[in-house]
Formats: C-alpha cells, structure tokens, sequence
DNA sequence: TATTGTCAACGAAAATCTTCGTACTTCCCC
DNA sequence: GGGGAAGTACGAAGATTTTCGTTGACAATA
C-alpha cells in the first residue's frame, strides 16, 4: 500500500503542504485557520483533502489525541525539486538556463538577488569540479 | 469574447502549444502525427482540445484552407515566463533563488550549463544596473 | 445528565480536464 | 456521380480535483 513513485500533488495539495512545511506537525484545524488567511474555504474540504493525502502517501498522521496531527513524509526540498524538474522537463526541455531566463524576465530581480544567484552557482561549480 | 487576462494552459495544451511552438502555425493533422510520436491518442482528441483552447483564446485558426491552420496567440517566451512565474509564486514564494537551488540540485548540470547561467546573469545585471 | 462544541468519516455534488465515437461535409478520382 | 479519404463539429463518457453537507462519536460543562 505504500507509494514509492510519489506522484505530483495538485495545487491545493501544494496549499496544504506549504503550511505543514511553515507550522511542522499540525491539525486539521491548524491547517485550516493558516489558509483561511489567504482564502475562504471550510473546514471538512481541509479534512478531505489531508484524508486524501494521507491515502496518496502525501502526508502520515498521528491519532493519538482526538484532533489527529499531520505531516508531510517528503522534506520540503524534495517536494520542490520534484515540482521544479517538472516544469523544467514540460516547459524548458530540462534546459536551466531556459528556465532561468523566463524566471528572471517575469518580475524585477533585487540586485540581492542577483548576488545570491551568483553565489549559488560559485558554490555549485565548487561542489562539483 | 476577448480574454486578456489568459489563463495557464492545462498540460494536454501545453504539449500541443509546444508543438506549435516548434513547427509554427500547423493543422490538427500536423499537430496530431508530432504528438503520436511521444505518445498514443486519437485525432480527434487532438481536434477536440485545439478546438477548446481557440474558444479560451489560446491560439487562433486560419479557416482559409479546409485544413484549418492553428497558431499560438501568444509569444512562447510569454507562456514560459508566465508557468515559471506561477510556480515560482506557489512553491518559492517569489525567490528566484530559492527556485534554482532546487533545480540544480534536480539533476546534474552540465559545466556548459552553468557558464550559461552566469553568462545570464552578467548580461542580465548590466541591462539594469 | 442534558447541552453545546469539536472532531473524523463518508458520500456526493460541482467543476475541470481528457479522451474519443459518431455524424455530417467536402474534396478527389475512377 | 459514387465511393472513399480527410476534415470539422458536437456531444458525451470517464477521470480527476475541489468543495461541502451531514452524520455520528466524543468531550467538556452547566
């Protein structure tokens, strides 16, 4: 029954998963106060989809109080390369530099950030010689 | 019936922009026999959804021929800038950064790749100094 | 112990996306 | 001019995703 091919969650899994990825270990409640922030929704549609992540494998639980806790399985960074390489593969053919140009291109980048990129790749070409 | 503010193509219409993209304007036949070769679907599947995406405004149809002839309405660098902003929005929280980590980290990336990201950024920092 | 509030489970409606069968039209050529 | 090949249009079935309403369990408390 478990999934070892996890499969790309969809947007409002994604939702989801951000605000465990913030809070850590949270109830369903939690989880629905933290997105009832940025959107209107109701409670058991947050239920439902934790329920159903939980059979996807997207998240574990813990029933050992009333108010059951979740958490996702995949470390963040995991989940975000996935979704990354996914993109890179359907849009930019697995091209890097595709991707980064659009990214660049879409909104102003902060010359900080700029600086950050550049020090990521010094400090991947450093990795890997 | 004009839609400015376009939608992010599904992901059966992105393969079909990206054959669009690659070939130019083309008929359902053409964009039918380029997609059989990656993988099985009938044509009229492929009719249906170039149908669907000249309702939404995707691309337009040149009804001079019997053929019709389909063509993107937008750009393909405004498509792509618009699918990598919008993962960059959800799962990066904007920072462009943050979203190359991940996508380096995907899979390895060739030397040649990496002078092409910096090459970007030089170019890209002295255009906007 | 009756009342009120919190929770999980379930089912199902609604929306969206994907896929194709069927029907009708047009063109070619034998 | 009849038959087949190639086209579009239409509708609809299936799959997936999103959203809740309802129900019944449990717990705190008045």
């Amino acid at each position: 029954m478990a999934h070892e091919p996890l499969q790309k969650p969809t947007a409002s899994e994604l939702e989801i998963l951000r605000v465990l990825w913030t809070r850590g270990p949270s109830t369903v409640r939690e989880v629905y106060e933290a997105l009832s922030e940025q959107k209107s929704l109701g409670y058991t549609t947050v239920l439902k989809l934790l329920q159903i992540m939980t059979a996807k494998g997207t998240v574990r639980r813990n029933e050992d109080q009333r108010a059951h806790v979740y958490e996702a399985c995949q470390p963040a960074a995991e989940t975000k390369r996935q979704l990354v390489d996914d993109v890179l593969q359907r849009v930019f053919e697995g091209s890097a530099s595709e991707l980064m140009i659009h990214a660049l291109e879409g909104r102003p980048t902060s010359k900080k950030e700029l600086e950050e990129l550049r020090r990521l790749l010094d400090e991947y070409e450093g990795r890997k010689p």
